[in-house]
RNA sequence: CCGGGUGUGGCGCAGCUUGGUAGCGCGCGUCGUUCGGGACGACGAGGCCGAAGGUUCAACUCCUUUCACCCGGACCA
């Protein structure tokens, strides 16, 4: 039993001035957490319950789909790292320390070399696959900029499983299964959220997908169909191309288009000077870069951008991306700036790649590689080709849905899973294989499926919060039941410790508010702000035998006679 | 890392423009009253004003440097 007049807790009448984000704020006025550094909390005794209990549920789902834990050091040599060129490729967001000989050590970011140097060390036969395990445990990123309180810290607890697998239809069962605990796990986590497919990017995998809550804080964006349910990063965002036929346009005409460098001045030129009725998507841009030296252009409708992150994830092994500077254009005076177009790309040697709406057959008006010059029905196909179609334009609520063509709207949600096939990355770099069932040596294939253990505790009171304060599912709560005891008589004290004890029986988790000192107004208030689902109020209502009972979640309330309150508490929560 | 902002008792803030050695609210302690919506009164404890250097008879206040924290961005999952 929680008793407040000794439980290690003070709740504060105002928010925080560094906190922004709900979480933040009510986690620490009600005292969960304290901020020790940037990016780095203490739990207090309430906070300690609802993350053991974000544990327990994520433990007991990994166990139950058959995973087994295990338990790594948070801090690491150095050699594994290296051999997987993590030391350097994580650059400057890994803590790094040294012991008193020098020898270099780091704190855990993630563990996948510690996974896989484990099943390395005991298991050398495909009879011994599959296998997931999984840890939690404090990670340590240093964080260009942590922000958002809980959500986003330096040091925070994740929950980190890889699969074992000879082959790929075994890394598959072995995702879907992993998926499936994912679903049941943030389903009892009363959390809100969308799966959606995501780029596996840089860490080289093939399939992978997160798991977002969404909520208005969030610092993830990405699209969703309400209609028919497709949910997708806006990286992995594959764009749907309204069939339009193009019929068969005159020869490309050389315009004279003065003073027009942007797409706006060239569609004003276009209507007054020619009479022409076009929008910025008639027109073509040539988006000039540089990729690891190489210069590219990218065509996008001219009213559309380049997302840089959306072209970089779809460039697989480009290292360095960036925009064409002056000095570029200066190098290459054949790329007139403002007067780009694609017709002389192979006599430029430029590498061209095309938004998927730029279809084959589709005529634009572009620039014409001269100054102030432009050219209309330049068609793809026939007066220029591309090296390839890529996904690179941004992407806008109300472009349809690749799946149903309903308009997507986009929407903001924190990231608490992740899960991806690793494929065989760091098993071919720490040398893990097995023999076959020929006795040849096979490189095992991988699988890593992270959960923010930390993260969902602030994600949960993001979704679920009001203006009084926390609202935690049942599940999650310090206590189910709050019991609160009013008045200056005993009999309220002693009717309120009574009814405690007798739920805490039943295998209730109780809080007792059995302050003598505290005014009802404040203790209303903490046990609003604390937010466990039930409150039973004991006070003045005692005179008649009725104690009032409160569901936190809707504000309702009822009054109950005394010797009713206990089974009434037990069928709630049965 | 780039840009902006803020550092004053445990928490939230004022004071700084115009230098004279620190104040308010909450919280905390004692006593009394109150007891179903963050009660009231009286008395009280608690602060090298982020740090270092400089200017000055005198610095919370002005100047320089530095550190920390927050916000936006870049980066990152």
């Amino acid at each position: 039993m929680l008793r407040m007049s000794s439980l290690f807790l003070r709740t504060l009448r105002d928010d925080p001035a560094d906190a922004t984000v709900p979480s933040h704020k009510l986690l620490v006025r009600a005292g969960y957490v304290r901020p020790i550094a940037a990016g780095i909390f203490s739990w207090l005794p309430l906070g300690v319950i609802a993350l053991r209990n974000v544990e327990r549920i994520i433990r007991e789902e990994m166990d139950r789909a058959g995973f087994q834990e295990v338990h790594f050091p948070a801090l690491l040599p150095r050699e594994p790292y290296e051999r997987t060129h993590r030391w350097d490729e994580y650059g400057p967001t890994l803590f790094r320390l040294q012991d008193r000989k020098g020898s270099d050590y780091l704190l855990g970011p993630t563990h996948e070399e510690m996974f896989t140097l484990m099943v390395k060390g005991e298991y050398s036969s495909y009879k011994d696959l599959p296998l997931s395990i999984y840890q939690i445990q404090t990670k340590y990123r240093d964080e260009a900029r942590p922000r958002s309180g809980i959500v986003r810290g330096r040091e925070f607890i994740m929950k980190d499983s890889y699969s074992f697998d000879l082959d790929d239809e075994g890394l598959e069962k072995s995702y879907q299964k992993h998926r499936e605990a994912y679903i049941s796990t943030f389903n009892r986590l009363n959390l809100k959220f969308n799966i959606v497919s995501a780029m596996s990017g840089a860490m080289g995998g093939s399939k992978s997908e997160e798991f977002l809550a969404p909520c208005e804080t969030g610092e993830d964006t990405y699209v969703l169909c309400e209609k028919c349910g497709y949910a997708a990063n806006v990286e992995a965002m594959k764009t749907k191309v309204a069939n339009r036929d193009f019929g068969t346009p005159p020869a490309m005409e050389i315009l004279d288009t003065p003073n027009t460098p942007t797409i706006d001045s060239l569609v004003e030129v276009m209507n007054s000077k020619y009479g022409s009725s076009i929008t910025a998507a008639d027109t073509l841009k040539n988006v000039l870069l540089v990729a690891d030296g190489e210069a590219i252009s990218v065509l996008v409708p001219g009213d559309r951008e380049v997302d840089l992150k959306r072209l970089e994830a779809n460039l697989p092994g480009i290292q360095e991306l960036r925009l064409f500077d002056d000095e570029d254009f200066a190098k290459r005076k054949e790329l007139v700036k403002g007067y780009v177009g694609p017709q002389d790309a192979k006599k430029f040697g430029l590498k061209l790649y095309a938004d998927p709406r730029v279809v084959v057959g589709s005529h634009w008006i572009t620039g014409a590689n001269h100054l102030n010059k432009h050219m209309r029905y330049v068609t793809h196909g026939r007066d220029f080709a591309v090296d390839g179609f890529i996904e690179a334009a941004e992407v806008r609520a109300g472009d349809l849905c690749p799946s149903c063509d309903n308009p997507v709207i986009i929407d903001r949600a924190i990231e608490i899973g992740h899960i991806f096939q690793l494929g065989r990355k760091y098993a071919e770099a720490l040398e893990l294989t097995v023999l076959d069932s020929e006795g040849k040596s096979r490189v095992v294939t991988m699988g890593s499926y992270g959960i923010g253990v930390s993260r969902a505790v602030a994600a949960i009171a993001e979704q679920s919060n009001d203006e009084l304060g926390l609202v935690w599912p049942e599940e999650i709560a310090p206590a189910k039941v709050h019991i609160v005891a009013t008045g200056k008589d005993d009999l309220p004290f002693d009717t309120a410790l009574k009814l405690a004890e007798e739920i805490e029986t039943k295998g209730i988790s109780v809080m007792l508010d059995d302050r003598r000192d505290a005014s009802p107004g404040v203790k209303f208030k903490d046990a609003e702000l604390i937010g466990n689902p039930y409150i039973v109020i004991v006070g003045k209502g005692l005179v008649d035998g009725k104690v009032e009972l409160r569901k936190r979640r809707t504000g309702e309330k009822s009054e109950l006679a005394v010797n009713e309150i206990v089974s009434q508490i037990v069928k709630l929560l049965s």
